[in-house]
DNA sequence: TTGTATCCGGTACCTAGGTACAGGTTTACG
DNA sequence: CGTAAACCTGTACCTAGGTACCGGATACAA
C-alpha cells in the first residue's frame, strides 16, 4: 500500500510542501516514484514525519535531527542520542534561566509601577536595572 | 555638542547599521543632519538605544518596542506599558513552562536511555510520549 | 474524452533582526 | 588644497523553517 504526498501530509498534519522541504534537507528519505514521477510513500514515512515534529518540540533544530535521523539509520546504540540530548537539556535549562530572569524584572516593572520606557531609564523609581541589562551583553540577537 | 553615527553605536554597543535600521524601523527619531546630509544626533539617542535594547532583553520584539516609544512621546501615565508589561508576562510565563515540559521530556529519555528516535517511538520503552506530543499542535512553526 | 484534482520541479517569498556591500559624497586633518 | 576616513542611499544577503506560486504533466472519476 501507498501513499500519495497529500495523504502523508494530512496524516501527519503537516504541508504536502513541508514534506518536499524535508527531503530536500535530508530529513525524509526519497520515496519510489510512480511511472508518471508522483511520490509513492511507505506508511513508515507518516511516523517519520510524526517522530520529526516530536524531536522539534524537544528543542532540536531541523538540522541536528537530519543529523540524528542519519545517525539512526547506521543503526544501533551508542547513536549519540544521549549525548545530544544531554547538550540540549543543558541549553533548555539556560533558555529557562534567562526567561526567568526577564520574568523577574518584569514582574519588577509592573510592582513599582513603571508606565514609560523613558521616564524609567532616566528616574531613579525604577527597579529594572536598564543600564546594567545593556551593558551585560550589548550586541548581537537573542534567539 | 552633537554626536555621528558611529560615536553613538560605539557608545550604545551596537552597529551603525542597526541605528539606521531603527531609524527606518521608527524606534529612532530621525535626527538632525549637517549641512551634507551626515546625521547628528544628540547625546539622548545613545540612551534611547540603550532603552531599546533593554525592551528586547524584557521579551518586547521591535515593533512592540516601536509602539511603546510610539506612546511614550505622547506622554504621561497611562501610556499602556503597564498593560503590555501584564501581556508580555503572561507570554513568557507560558514559554517557561513550554520548556519545562520539553525539559521534563529529556530528562525522562535520559534516565530511560533512549538512544535512537525511530527506536524510541516504535518501541514502548520510551517515556517521551511521542505521539501525544505529535496530535498536541501539530503543524506550524515554534519560536 | 473531458474535467478537475493532484502532482512535478524550480524559484520566489515570508518573518525578525539585523549585516554587508557598492558607488558616490562630505568632512576632518595636515 | 589634497587625501583619507567617515558618511550617505539603496539594495542584497543572512538564518530557520517553512509557504506560495508557476507552467506543465499526470491520475482518476464519470
Amino acid at each position: 500500500m501507498s501513499l500519495r504526498i497529500m495523504e502523508v501530509a494530512q496524516a501527519a498534519g503537516v504541508n504536502k510542501e513541508t514534506l518536499r522541504y524535508y527531503e530536500r534537507r535530508g530529513l525524509l528519505r526519497a520515496p519510489d516514484r510512480s511511472p508518471g514521477g508522483h511520490r509513492l510513500y511507505d506508511d513508515r514515512a507518516v511516523q517519520t514525519v510524526r517522530v520529526i515534529k516530536a524531536a522539534q518540540r524537544l528543542g532540536f533544530t531541523l538540522e541536528e535531527i537530519a543529523d540524528l535521523v542519519a545517525v539512526g539509520r547506521r543503526r544501533g546504540v551508542g547513536s549519540g542520542m544521549q549525548g545530544r540530548a544531554r547538550e540540549k537539556l543543558a541549553e533548555v535549562e539556560a533558555r529557562i534561566a534567562d526567561l526567568q530572569a526577564i520574568r523577574g524584572n518584569l514582574v519588577a516593572a509592573l510592582e513599582a509601577g513603571c508606565d514609560d520606557l523613558h521616564v524609567c531609564v532616566t528616574r531613579d523609581c525604577c527597579p529594572v536595572p536598564f543600564s546594567e541589562i545593556s551593558t551585560r551583553s550589548a550586541a548581537g540577537p537573542r534567539r
